[in-house]
DNA sequence: TTAAACTTTCAGAAATTACTGAAACTTCAG
DNA sequence: CTGAAGTTTCAGTAATTTCTGAAAGTTTAA
């Protein structure tokens, strides 16, 4: 498994990026070189390539299985497992989209709901319990929001983009249609 | 500045998130303690709060500043600054999503249109750069909506929500209308 | 000017996170 | 069964990130 140096600025690109995108370095280098090269990779590959540990490899593989990002294959008259990803582009971003949101959003969400269920005890208590049920409301909102988007096809969203007016002026246009 | 154990709850909380918003615990925790009292913090008093030292009080506040989520106040007769938070929930959710969007998303675009540019080599190259089209188009699809949402007010957002319709109806709706 | 009051910087220490490689485990063909 | 071919686990080490505290820098009142 030898990269072009195309395909190899790209998974490494993938690597420096991974932290930000919420795994570490080499699970990013790992899903970016599963996306580039279309056929599946062995573990065996995949530690030849970005020239990591195999025991490295097994737990990368496991943390892109929790985010529901790879998907294991067979090859007759092979035991060993081959990797590939998981659905389609937009999926994947869906798939990131989600697993962040639980894991970025979700606790913060319950640790309001729970703070915002028994009453403030004093004026400082007061203030901060308007802030976090702005808090609230607002991720939920998002959330929310989030979730409709998820549910549009790319191509939906493409449309409506090119529409050229943007949201808001949607907003209007339905305004003035109700009044 | 002693915390009660329900604002208490809520700044750890903030600084265990930390990491997964993008900076770090005490400067998660820091931005917990601004927005949930009311009046502005000076340094020193961020440093007691938090049992931090000074010096990371300073570094932290720099890295605030630098997703633009603080501003600095004075207080008459009094040489300290006072830091509180930057605009309102709205803006300072816009404020972080924006600077993900910087870090996480700008990178990665500018690299797959450089590799864009040339043609591809080979077998393996051309279905590399037919993968890579396809994720720079959709990071691109999701900037631009990204954008519009944060131009619309968190009001209109609701409303829009509430209209109970969800974005996919809203979109048939102006095909209807169009057609 | 001076010096007190404050802020910033940064080298090194501490804490956290990631990686390796060897051992344990699993599966399956013969 | 047995052992070859594979996968997983995890203790220890390496790398990275964060934090401290002391020194350097800045500002302003007198």
């Amino acid at each position: 498994m030898i990269l072009t140096s195309k395909i190899e600025s790209f998974v490494m690109h993938c690597g420096e990026m991974g932290s930000r995108w919420g795994f570490n370095r080499t699970v990013g280098q790992m899903y970016g070189l599963l996306i580039i090269l279309e056929e599946p990779l062995s573990a065996i590959q995949i530690s030849e390539a970005l020239k990591i540990s195999r025991g490295n490899v097994s737990m990368g593989i496991k943390e892109l299985q929790s985010w529901r990002l790879v998907q294991v294959q067979h090859k007759p008259k092979d035991r060993k497992e081959y990797y590939s990803p998981a659905g389609s582009i937009w999926e994947m971003a869906t798939r990131v989209f989600e697993e962040r949101r639980k894991r970025e959003v979700d606790p913060t969400l319950s640790l309001l709901r729970d703070n915002l269920l028994n009453e403030p005890a004093n004026q400082q208590e007061e203030y901060a319990q308007k802030q976090m049920h702005e808090i609230h409301d607002l991720l939920e909102t998002i959330t929310h929001w989030a979730g409709e988007l998820q549910s549009m096809s790319p191509d939906n969203l493409n449309t409506l983009m090119k529409l050229g007016s943007g949201v808001s002026k949607i907003l209007n246009f339905k305004d003035k249609l109700i009044n």
